[in-house]
DNA sequence: TCATAATACCTTGACAGACATAGTATTGTG
DNA sequence: CACAATACTATGTCTGTCAAGGTATTATGA
């Protein structure tokens, strides 16, 4: 168990989501986005590095995002990621489809 | 794809809880517990068959719930399942996972 | 100076829940 | 009498997540 509050099995399926609404904010790199993921839960839930890796790289084989090395002259050298149209549908989806899913859960647990 | 208006994959995690939910209101068997989630549900989720018989054998193993054959003297046997105190503890603490998770959720997507 | 933490990325193998598919058996219906 | 509905079970596959390991650079403080 790692410093996670909330039950990742419960997020699971999330995790591209979370990605893509944190990228229509803007460019990002991928260390960057577990950052601000704990950040943003409230630090209640820190994104493992391995699931945020294969959720990318998904996305991009999806067309989802777009990748580019930044241009960084000093320092280490940071992958950003950029949404493209698919990935704004697909966060519509998700997003509508997570709403459904909330609607049914408060009616069976 | 069968019946299913919500993604099951936003699900996962939630079935255990979802029965337990269900036997908290008393005994039921196997096949009534997938109507009675499609109903509560609003014919929003379907059950998977294989999928609740997993949680049941799953929930049965860890002491969850006990089962027991009913006395149909005529019709086909049904097999029926009981909460224990150990299940109703389940429910309550998966509950209140849910209420954190659905809070960090709203926060991130 | 030099160990250590923090930053930043990546790969591999294993696990667990959900699923498709198949099977058995009984009862009601047209 | 075929077929749908009821009711339970077993097997193998798929997918997202994770632990664990790795590489490399920069900042910090003892």
């Amino acid at each position: 168990m790692t410093n996670t509050t909330v039950s990742s099995d419960l997020l699971r399926g999330h995790t591209d989501t979370i990605i893509l609404k944190l990228l229509l904010g803007g460019d990002h790199y991928g260390y960057e986005i577990s950052k601000k993921v704990y950040e943003t839960s409230g630090h209640m839930y820190e994104l493992n590095e391995a699931t945020m890796y294969s959720s990318l790289k998904r996305l991009e084989n999806d067309g989802r995002i777009t990748a580019y090395w930044g241009s960084e002259t000093q320092g280490v050298r940071r992958k950003y990621y950029r949404l493209t149209d698919a990935g704004r549908e697909l966060y519509a989806a998700n997003k509508n489809a997570w709403d459904v899913a909330r609607t049914v859960l408060e009616k069976l647990l």
